[in-house]
DNA sequence: TTGCCCATGTAATTTGTTACATGATTTA
DNA sequence: TAAATCATGTAACAAATTACATGGGCAA
């Protein structure tokens, strides 16, 4: 039997099958602008952090490696005016745009990766007293409440440019993800309360 | 200067630190019993999956080689009565047990890792059309119902149990999680309906 | 009696992080 | 003028997946 790589041959596609942080390093480019490895980074971090992981530097250099590899973007290098190191900046090409645009429109939609090392700790709640299930659900409501506050002012400041109508609307949907997540801390905070109460009346 | 692995010597506690992985595998086998890697493959699958991605078969191998050679579980070769392969099981150890506690306490309460692909394509609507974005919530709408009701199932037959009463704490958490999930998506679909409805009115 | 699933692993590969290297620019 | 920070990467390592190997039991 010959093995074949899982590959869309189909239709003379012969697009490599990428993984999907090269997907969301592609996605920032979709949208214009010629940014270099740093740019990506920081904008990684305020933007698609809220609902995916800001990959490392080292990676996105990689995947920005891989995607030109791959005739998705194309890079150069400028000099700066003020004798700054010179810096290598990407850009997407028409191939990127059609490549990403069909892997956003038909790849299958797989279920969000979720490692929630709080919840973790408190599956594992035989091993802990009380207080300290207490102190981690606060840690976590805490950070909960600080993205959701991120991601309110962050709304505020994108809805105005209609270029970002849709990171605006996942910025919502980031809001109230995190407002759920502060308040599912509650309600598990008030069941370890009746449990304890249950235990020594 | 001098590097230093940043480990706890303090206190003479030698303990090497692991990955979170590690520790979950561990969690599993700090319930007290002595289980298989295909074991705890399985049970990671319907357990631990609500809130923290299951690790491959291959992987929970080498966590459980690593675990061993940490002194933090012991194994034994067992032949099976009907003369089917023999296995290798596992137990936590008096250290592992220790060990284990004291990470539960006393670790940093990290934020939760999460990567959620359908919203990353959302936040790329500029590539997609009104139908494909409905498209992809509908299908996570659906994953997350699926899993909200499962986590329900679970709590019915946990609940019961009083070894279970912390795991079913966090299926009770799982179950709100997931209906939240499904309630984000469609407060998310109102959200790209009243869009449309601007644009094209 | 062949194909499939249970069960147990190892090997090869990919993905992702941390540590390191380098130099220029700002700020204290 | 020293330290912090911006900016750009490379190298070494760790984490995690997929592919592969193996053999028994069971159902068609």
């Amino acid at each position: 039997m010959v093995k074949k790589k899982a590959v869309d041959d189909a239709a003379g596609a012969e697009r490599p099958a990428l993984p999907a942080t090269s997907w969301a390093v592609l996605g920032l480019l979709s949208f214009g602008e010629e940014l270099s490895g740093y740019d990506l980074k920081k904008w990684s971090d305020w933007s698609l952090r809220f609902f995916y992981w800001s990959p490392s530097f080292s990676q996105i250099y990689s995947e920005l490696k891989r995607l030109e590899k791959a005739g998705y973007a194309t890079s150069r290098m400028v000099a700066q005016e003020t004798g700054t190191r010179d810096k290598r900046v990407y850009r997407i090409t028409d191939e990127g745009m059609e490549a990403v645009r069909t892997w956003a429109r038909e790849a299958p939609v797989d279920p969000p990766v979720l490692k929630h090392g709080p919840m973790l700790r408190l599956w594992l709640g035989h091993l802990l007293e009380g207080e300290q299930m207490r102190e981690v659900l606060a840690r976590h409501r805490e950070f909960a409440e600080t993205m959701r506050v991120r991601a309110e002012e962050d709304v505020e400041g994108a809805k105005a440019n209609e270029a970002w109508t849709y990171p605006t609307l996942t910025l919502k949907w980031a809001e109230r993800y995190y407002a759920s997540e502060r308040d599912l801390a509650d309600a598990m905070l008030a069941d370890i309360e009746e449990l304890e109460r249950g235990k020594r009346p």
